[in-house]
DNA sequence: CTGTATCCTTAGGGATACTG
DNA sequence: CAGTATCCCTAAGGATACAG
């Protein structure tokens, strides 16, 4: 895919040319759905993600304003901006897709479960226990620990 | 991406792994949003996929079964099954965030705003619309007229 | 019109060594 | 630990000609 030049504007389109490749959505799974939160967190993730893969992906994400970095070097940290977090709600259904149709999926059965039977109130409580783990609240006064 | 070898047991990996490229989206889109049913019409698209890369994504989303052929040669034409017509919650959703950050996007504005505030109805309403238009409603003695 | 086939170029990405 | 850099190779995919 030619990621350089923009194909149409056409919003499924821009949504792959966004975020349409192999492994930024992954990036973002761990930051919705983990606790991880650093380069060597996302590299242990199971899929395996080559390190320059990895910060390429970050760089881009960060371009792209999707996520955001706090600090550098050592202990550096990555978290979800309002637009990264503004794509939970498609998360959620992709989730629920691979659930129904793919018989090994590792989505928690009752999860999956509560997503199908109340999806707009798993999505806002997800969405207000993100905002609050990845410093979007005002509420918060730090970014806090991570528990 | 190695499409060949599961990276992981995740949902998220599951999608991705399963349209998870810059292109197999375009023809659910097309499906979904729009008239195109047929081999030339997906050509026409505002993309511009290749001859071969389109032959291919038809191939592997047959494989997949998120999409079947009806007929062979001139005038063959496609349709979503079950499985694809299942990606609809998460095709408006992705539709949703586009146009929410994407300036430039040409997504209808009255149809995201009827996504954003009604958006159960507007699913459950266009997937009996496309039951019916891609002969997955036991009600449609025939497959019917498109337009 | 619905594809296949081929050619050829480039981007993606695995492995691994290296730097601040 | 958080990245860069390099090497190298394969798969993705444009362009185009061809086939049923």
């Amino acid at each position: 895919m030619k990621r350089t030049t923009r194909r149409s504007d056409c919003p499924i389109n821009f949504a792959l040319q966004t975020f349409g490749d192999g492994w930024s959505l992954l990036v973002i799974r761990d930051l919705m759905f983990t606790d991880r939160r650093t380069y060597t967190d996302f590299l242990r993730a199971d899929e395996g993600i080559a390190t320059n893969v990895l910060a390429d992906r970050l760089k881009q994400l960060r371009a792209l304003g999707l996520i955001r970095r706090r600090g550098r070097g050592r202990g550096a940290t990555y978290a979800l901006t309002e637009k990264g977090l503004d794509l939970l709600p498609a998360m959620l259904e992709l989730v629920s897709w691979s659930a129904r149709h793919d018989r090994h999926t590792a989505a928690p059965p009752d999860f999956v479960a509560r997503i199908r039977r109340d999806r707009e109130a798993v999505a806002t409580e997800l969405r207000t226990h993100l905002r609050r783990r990845h410093g979007l609240d005002s509420r918060s006064s730090r970014p806090g620990t991570v528990g």
